[in-house]
DNA sequence: GCGTAGAGTCTACATCGTAGAGAAGTTGTT
DNA sequence: AACAACTTCTCTACGATGTAGACTCTACGC
């Protein structure tokens, strides 16, 4: 019962070090990744990291910078090579591995859909920015004129950003449930009114994201290829040389 | 100075009708459209109507009922028509009519986008799931197999609301402005980092997001029509018979 | 020692969603 | 007309949130 009895009270994992922006934005990521977008507040973030906290103010400037913070964080688990002469296998692959980053993080695709929407172009998180870059890089390398890598960018982005939405909101799924109708909750919709949806709930049931969006890209690269100013390099004679 | 002095305040449009869903939901709409989503707070919306905020309680569970109310409403806006034979000329018209309604509300596209995400499919409002239905019904009726329906459906509507959500970020605009660099707020980008997408300021000033959509949906209709079973009827003969 | 700067904390406030009790208004029955 | 059974609307109150502003603590150069 000394009067120095808990300088160091021992309590849990943080031993009070200092606090840094990356430790607060992994710590976020984490409360986001188990329970969800609206578990991310200020207080229940510093309880998380036994500070106060307004002490969080120091390293973000106010909550949506916080969650700027996290989108950021995400997207730098994407790996991008501009170098890579196969402009199509590139994006290909990057398109699946956002897909995977997407299902790691399903609560985090709000915030990547959705921040952006309230941010010009120049304000954004650098991070965030960095994907367009490369991926304009990687095409403009390859022999597309810088517009229409542009338009490139456009249409693969776009669709990628679609599959991923459309995948995850298939994917609420309740594990005991495995009959289709019961799982996605269709047997709530007035057979009247929705005969079809109720009748492809067994297709619904296996759907094959990784596989669609293999495809869907497939089916735009190619239609780009053919319509735009096909690149210069060999890598993707075949394909553009068929369609020519 | 009578007691009964001001019974009915004549404060303003409404002069405390009865209520209704439709009353509430228009109003929800209107205060989005006009101050964001942020300003749709159960009492903002309580004093819009001039009743108290707990009224609204009776005709939405909750907040994110009223949410899902007015995404429902936007979607209303939608006309599909499903008989019609030609199913590619059908979609391209869903998709200028959905783009056109996104630039209408640009507000709620984080709604349409984002709530699904955490309803499954059969506990969504039902005006929600109603263009899926229809468009599974066009493409069923247009001789598409109903597992070929829905994967054409996925990739049409994905790529879709892509573009949508594409063209709304690279909106926002500064009307004072027109250097892109700055209407961007590109100037803030670090040049050594972001060479490209700087340069590419004056494409990225006049989007002309009509035409992108139009030739997205283009290379995403041929394609799949040429790799799904293609359908029976004659009206599309000339696209996909290119193909084959 | 002691001052200075930065990091961390405390207190306080306006605003939010919404529970629960009650008031006011409407309708049907006698 | 009187009453009862409703629906509809209002009031009050509570806990939670983001964050401003003042305070305390700690470390370090002189």
């Amino acid at each position: 019962m000394s009067p120095e009895e808990n300088p160091v009270p021992v309590t849990g994992p943080a031993k009070k070090k200092q606090l840094s922006r990356e430790i607060i934005l992994s710590a976020a990521l984490a409360l986001v990744d188990s329970d969800g977008l609206d578990a991310l507040t200020m207080r229940r973030l510093g309880q998380e990291l036994g500070r106060d906290p307004m002490g969080l103010y120091r390293y973000a400037e106010n909550r949506a910078a916080l969650l700027d913070g996290v989108s950021e964080l995400v997207l730098n688990e994407l790996a991008i090579f501009p170098d890579d002469p196969d402009w199509q296998a590139q994006l290909r692959r990057i398109a699946h591995d956002l897909r995977e980053i997407a299902l790691r993080h399903p609560n985090v695709v709000p915030l990547l859909v959705t921040r952006p929407l309230s941010t010009p172009l120049g304000l954004r998180p650098l991070g965030t920015l960095r994907p367009l870059e490369q991926i304009l890089s990687l095409l403009i390398d390859a022999g597309f004129a810088p517009a229409d890598a542009l338009h490139v960018y456009r249409a693969y982005y776009g669709y990628l950003y679609g599959h991923i939405l459309n995948e995850l909101q298939e994917f609420i799924v309740d594990p005991e449930e495995n009959e289709a109708l019961l799982r996605l909750g269709l047997h709530r919709l007035p057979p009247k009114d929705f005969p079809r949806l109720r009748a492809l709930a067994p297709v619904l049931a296996d759907y094959d994201g990784e596989a669609e969006l293999d495809q869907g890209i497939s089916i735009l690269l190619s239609g780009l290829a053919a319509r735009l100013s096909p690149p210069a390099g060999s890598a993707n004679a075949a394909l553009t040389g068929k369609l020519i």
